[in-house]
DNA sequence: AGATTCGCCTGAGAGC
DNA sequence: TGCTCTCAGGCGAATC
């Protein structure tokens, strides 16, 4: 599923061949995303020109000429693919965007967990995006900050790592291997981690996340072209711990485990992580 | 308020 | 081969 290194990836092979462009024609073949593409969608874009492309958390962000910005989120099987006109639509392509490049942005979704949004330049603040936590990769991140944020919370850290409140875009699957890094079990009650330990997670967020998305790059290179094309599934690193239940711990050997934390899989080394 | 559970989906893989 | 069943997972909403 695309984690935010994914969806960093993609913005990446994205931007360059959007900014400039004109969205000339939308179709709609699908409103049921995880919430309905409203009416109008296809009629508010018609005509805008693409100024940037950002990323927030694993929202993509299209800034268009009028201020009003699109927000994509590719939730959990969502791609985003540049087609040449010709490309006959497919199952579970739900979104066409026909840009003056004549190219067409298809948005490919079969679980249909993600989101086409619009957030009007009206509107100074979009609820998706308001209670959103720093960005990893940013200087706003550290450790202290968890540390602090942490006080009184009796989750699991690992929950605590994915609330988008605390720290944006950090999913299932970073989040274990983050723990990993960091020498913390993905069980342990956040508000019972010293400061030095949080100081550790930070530092082990950014770098899991940081090499995953240079991983990205790298990749993207070897296709030679737009990474938006590509399986965002391909870019996964090499996993420490995540779906490796039984086997041997990079570091020591020992058997990795698996071990449900709110409900979700999570993975661990018993011996490296206390 | 914080913690937990639910619900939305389909494809993949297991089991028969 | 082909069917049925289970499960995964982002994340906001609902519930406790």
């Amino acid at each position: 599923m695309p984690e935010l290194p994914e969806v960093e990836t993609v913005r990446r092979g994205l931007e360059p061949h959007l900014v400039g462009c004109t969205i000339e024609e939308v179709r709609v073949h699908e409103r049921r995303l995880r919430w309905p593409v409203e009416r109008g969608f296809a009629q508010k874009l018609r005509g805008r020109i693409i100024r940037s492309v950002e990323r927030r958390a694993k929202y993509l962000l299209l800034r268009l000429d009028n201020g009003d910005r699109l927000i994509l989120h590719l939730g959990m099987s969502g791609r985003l693919l540049l087609l040449e006109p010709a490309t006959p639509r497919r199952k579970h392509d739900h979104l066409d965007l026909r840009l003056s490049s004549h190219r067409r942005l298809c948005f490919h979704d079969p679980r249909r967990f993600g989101t086409a949004l619009l957030w009007p330049a009206s509107r100074r603040t979009h609820a998706l995006l308001k209670n959103l936590g720093p960005e990893p990769l940013s200087d706003a991140f550290d450790g202290n900050g968890l540390f602090e944020k942490s006080r009184g919370r009796t989750v699991a850290v690992k929950n605590f790592l994915m609330d988008g409140r605390i720290v944006a875009g950090v999913g299932n699957i970073y989040a274990s291997e983050s723990l990993f890094h960091a020498g913390i079990r993905p069980g342990t009650t956040a508000g019972r981690i010293p400061r030095a330990r949080y100081r550790r997670l930070a530092e082990a967020v950014r770098a899991v996340l940081g090499a995953a998305v240079e991983q990205g790059g790298t990749t993207l290179k070897d296709h030679g072209f737009v990474g938006a094309h590509t399986d965002p599934g391909r870019f996964q690193v090499r996993l420490a711990v995540y779906d490796r239940a039984g086997a041997p711990c990079v570091n020591c050997g020992t058997s990795i485990r698996r071990l449900l934390v709110g409900q979700r899989s999570s993975f661990y080394c018993p011996r490296c992580q206390r």
